[in-house]
DNA sequence: AACTATTTATAAGA
DNA sequence: TTCTTATAAATAGTT
């Protein structure tokens, strides 16, 4: 992103880290405004700098897109299902989990065929089977995906919040 | 910003719209995971789409940015433990994640290598190789099943109590 | 704070 | 939807 490309790590001279974060939290609040303005979006955006300090940004404002994150989660039913869902999301976890490591290992695979490849000179058309196996297990991974990133959202609004609707009970007065 | 400038004022169309919320969204998460690892930052983000479907992003996770946020102006406390599983629970997800992320981009590498070598020449007899391989993989995967059971008993274990202990002391209907 | 050389994000198009 | 590609925007290192 500038001069040089750089890992996403902590940057570790504290300096350089200030300035950093004060570049990238601008950056982030103009998208956050961008993505509100041409998506008439809602959206709260709450940070905290490296040296604790609270910045926010939010399109009306932060209490109320929060509010009606709290509330549309606090309307939602509090039963077993709720149990069904976790344990669901575990199940995709495992299967996850399954699928990454054999991708993993596939990975290995292909990097000694390639190795070897270079030495010999036989036949076989491995290359279109390899190809077409990759083809589907990214098809596979693409769908896991998806899965997993609904569960995510689907956890993070109805399940996590309620412990912030525990510590802030006043703002649940119905 | 690609093919056209833009001005930053609402989409008309309905489409267009949405496909631009899901494009910014994605970015500006991605913008703000690298924000959190560079600096150490803590921060959240919750978005309403247009259709009114909420979205979010944490680091570590929303209610623990968004609780320290507002504690600031109402000293309450919430019971640690939870918050801690939570946490760790989503701190699985961000990790796989990042992870399928990861490997998805080592896939499409792999393809391109794949295609490459496969037209200057042919290959190596990939049969034994992959049988052996195969029999590794599947002595992995049993490795790997057990291992991710004990985990996941031990997420779900955690979760689900946390679930139903919320569920429990809020059953008095509004 | 400005300045750029680069990298990254993304609007259109397929 | 996903992938590509041409271009705009963001930003790391520098001044």
């Amino acid at each position: 992103m500038g001069r040089r490309k750089i890992e996403i790590e902590m940057v570790k001279d504290t300096n350089a880290r200030q300035v950093t974060f004060s570049k990238r939290r601008n950056g982030l609040f103009k998208k956050a405004n961008e993505l509100a303005t041409l998506c008439a979006a809602q959206i709260a955006i709450i940070v905290f700098s490296p040296g604790g300090k609270p910045f926010s940004f939010g399109n009306p404002n932060v209490d109320a897109v929060t509010s009606r994150f709290l509330n549309e989660d606090c309307s939602i039913e509090v039963n077993p299902e709720r149990q069904v869902r976790v344990e669901k999301l575990n199940e995709e976890l495992t299967t996850l989990l399954m699928q990454l490591h054999m991708e993993k290992m596939r990975g290995k695979m292909l990097d000694k065929t390639l190795k070897e490849s270079g030495a010999s000179k036989n036949l076989l058309n491995i290359n279109e089977m390899s190809y077409d196996e990759l083809l589907k297990l990214k098809a596979k991974l693409e769908e896991l995906k998806k899965i997993v990133k609904g569960h995510i959202n689907e956890i993070e609004a109805s399940s996590s919040l309620l412990l912030l609707n525990q510590a802030a009970p006043k703002k649940d007065d119905k």
